[in-house]
Formats: C-alpha cells, sequence, structure tokens
DNA sequence: AACTATTGATAAGC
DNA sequence: TGCTTATCAATAGTT
C-alpha cells in the first residue's frame, strides 16, 4: 500500500504489528459498514487481537441475532473446504478398525498441533525423538505432493509455451517470405532490406529456465 | 473508488449493487485474511447477501469456536462448542457415534493443514506455481529444522549411552577384580570359575544405528 | 469476465 | 496517537 509492498506474514516487529493492526482493523471494519450499506447486506464482524481483546461490529440488529442467523444457516451439513492435501488418506493402510481408525488420527493431530508449535512457538514444544520421525515423514510427504503439483504446474506452463512457439515460428516464416517476396519485386532498384536477425527467430531457451 | 466517487447509499439499480456485492465481498474477506495475517489477530466475518445467501470466513479455528470464544469475551449465555482445536478435550463429550467422530477428526486435521498452507501460503485454496515455491521453501526450512532438533536428541542419547558404557565398564572391571582375588583366595584348591566372556564386556556397537 | 482511470487504503516517517 | 505523503490496492464504470 505505502511506501513499498509488504509480504503476507506476520509482521514480526511489535511496534509495526500493533500499528497495522489499528489502522487495517480501521479500515476493515469501515469497508465491511460500506458493503453494508451499499449492498443491503446484514454483515457480522469479530477481531480478537493478539492480545485477546475483542473488537465487533454487527450492521444490522445485534450480534447475538446475527450469530442466530448464522446458526440456523449452518444447522446443516459442515463444508470440509477444496484443496486435496490429506496426509491421513496416503500414509495410512486403508482398511482400518474405527476405533484404530481414531486412535490413528488423533494421534496425527497432536503431532501437527506440537509440530506447529514446535515451529511457531520457537521450538519449545518439546518433542521426542520419535514424533520428530513421524513428523519429518508427514513433511517429506506434503513437500513430496508440492513438488509433482508444481511440476504439474511447470510442464503445462511448458506446454504453453511450446505451443506458442510453434505460432511464433510459422508466423516468423510466414514474414520473412513476405519480405523476400517483396525484395524480389523492387529488384535491384533498391538495397536488400536490412535483418540483422537470423531465422528462425527464436526466443532464448533460458525462458525456461523457472 | 474508481470512475468517480460513490455515494454511502443503497445502490438502487439491482444489477449494479449485486456486482458491487461480489467485488467488495471478495475485498472484504481478503482484508480480513490479510489482517488475521499480519497481526496474528483472529478474525470472523459474516455475510448475509440480501437474499439471505450466507457467506463467512473464520481465520482460525472454526466459526463455532468463534462464537463461544465471543460469548465468553461478552459475558453473555453460554456458548456451546463443536468441533475446536483440541481433540484430547473432544474425547470427553462423551457419546459419540465413531462415524463422526472420524469425521470431525479428519475435519481438524484439514483444518491444521489449512492452517499450515494458510499461514505460509496465504492463499486460499488452489495454490499457483509462486506459493507452492515459497510452501516448498518453508516445509524445507521447517524439515531442516526439525532433522537438527533430531539430531541434538541423538547426540544426546549417544553421550548419555557413552556414559552409562563408562559406567558399566568400571563395574565390570570391579567385579572381575573382585572375582580374580577371590580366584587366588581359593588358590588351587578349584579350578577357576569359567568365564567366556573377555575384558571389557561391551554392547555391539549397533545400539547406536538408530 | 477483463480493463483502466480513479479513488481509497496504508506503510513509513515524524 | 495523529498527521503527512508516497505508493500500492481496490474498485466503479465501461466494454
Amino acid at each position: 500500500m505505502a511506501r513499498g509492498k509488504i509480504q503476507l506474514k506476520r509482521i514480526e516487529n511489535p511496534v509495526h504489528r500493533q500499528v497495522t493492526f489499528c489502522k487495517r482493523r480501521t479500515g476493515l471494519l469501515k469497508k465491511a459498514k460500506e458493503l453494508s450499506v451499499l449492498c443491503d447486506a446484514e454483515i457480522g464482524v469479530v477481531i480478537f487481537s493478539p492480545q485477546g481483546k475483542l473488537f465487533e461490529l454487527a450492521t444490522k440488529g445485534t450480534m447475538e441475532g446475527m450469530i442466530d442467523k448464522y446458526k440456523k444457516c449452518t444447522g446443516g451439513g459442515r463444508g470440509s473446504s477444496s484443496a486435496t492435501f490429506t496426509a491421513q488418506e496416503q500414509l495410512q493402510p486403508p482398511n482400518l478398525d474405527p476405533k484404530d481408525e481414531i486412535n490413528v488420527l488423533k494421534q496425527e493431530i497432536e503431532m501437527l498441533q506440537k509440530g506447529i508449535r514446535y515451529m511457531f512457538g520457537g521450538g519449545d514444544g518439546a518433542m521426542n525423538l520419535e514424533e520428530l520421525l513421524l513428523l519429518e515423514k508427514h513433511l517429506e510427504y506434503w513437500i513430496s505432493q508440492i513438488r509433482s503439483a508444481k511440476m504439474e504446474i511447470m510442464l503445462q506452463e511448458i506446454q504453453s509455451l511450446r505451443n506458442k512457439e510453434g505460432v511464433l515460428k510459422n508466423a516468423n516464416k510466414y514474414l520473412l517470405e513476405k519480405i523476400e517476396e517483396n525484395n524480389s519485386i523492387l529488384d535491384g532498384n533498391f538495397a536488400t532490406v536490412e535483418t540483422n536477425y537470423s531465422y528462425p527467430l527464436t526466443m532464448p531457451s533460458e525462458i525456461f529456465e523457472f
């Protein structure tokens, strides 16, 4: 926004973070009010500061009312979200007694939580060797997933570029033919058109190096 | 904002209103996510369109969790909780159909994973190449952290085993001396005690290979 | 849905 | 916390 763009990650400097929290909180609530007024929508916003302080906005009626309305709306099924990052399905043998499955899942949750604590809490959430080995395994799996997703995207990109390359080469060829045609029509009356490029015109291959 | 400023009042043209609702709704949720990430805040947003359609965002945990937290903060009536972050406590609410419990836990895992994605990537669902590269980098860093923690534990373990080894060797030596002492006391009256072990008694070194 | 001229939001500095 | 300003981001109107 101003004086340079920012990374979308937690602001480490506590002073900056606090200031930004104030400013953006104000901005967010303003935006919410505007949306509500402009589009006749009912909006509730709840913000807890890192210290646990509460800021709220309910554009019509009360927050309590909003919550009731929300609960009515979500009363039925829960939609689990999109992308497929589910390590547990891959890492586990398919058929498992429900009881065991529950335990495995709980174990995994605990590990993830510990891992997160370890990562973000500065490493005090002591994990033992076994847990670390397991977490390592999971992370490696995630990385492999990410790498294959990455590869897919890159391959698509390469294919797309190759297609473009083909099109461009053809256009190239066509244009050169045109030029030579013109030259032969103009015959010896003029010097040939200066062409300081060679056929086919290509892009440097570095474009494939992401 | 663009091509002329707007009045802060309900947009009368239904088409304009709908379009603006879409655009600004997206913008508002984006802002909320940004604020949450940048300032480590917990944010819940609920939007009802004029037609009563629900749009929601909860940046940490679930909306249910937010509502509970909100109720606690406002001192209002009790809020009944549903699945929130702690598998252990999920245990206590006594009887849950195993099937449901599995779903709850899977949901929780997905949430944790989503949280990780969110913390690292800031994106929602599908990730683009840049985000994937970033996530890969972060995971690699994480793994390296875990590996060094693992190494430290292993080194400690080795050290501890070496200490034990020393103690055992000493005990060993002492016992052997005792035996020889006894033998010399017993003199030639009996054959020496059969010892089919060599000094010092050691453990096979494979124990260090984890 | 895509574009772009504008307005709005805000990071950094004081 | 508030004000200023240079910049970035959101978006109103248009196609």
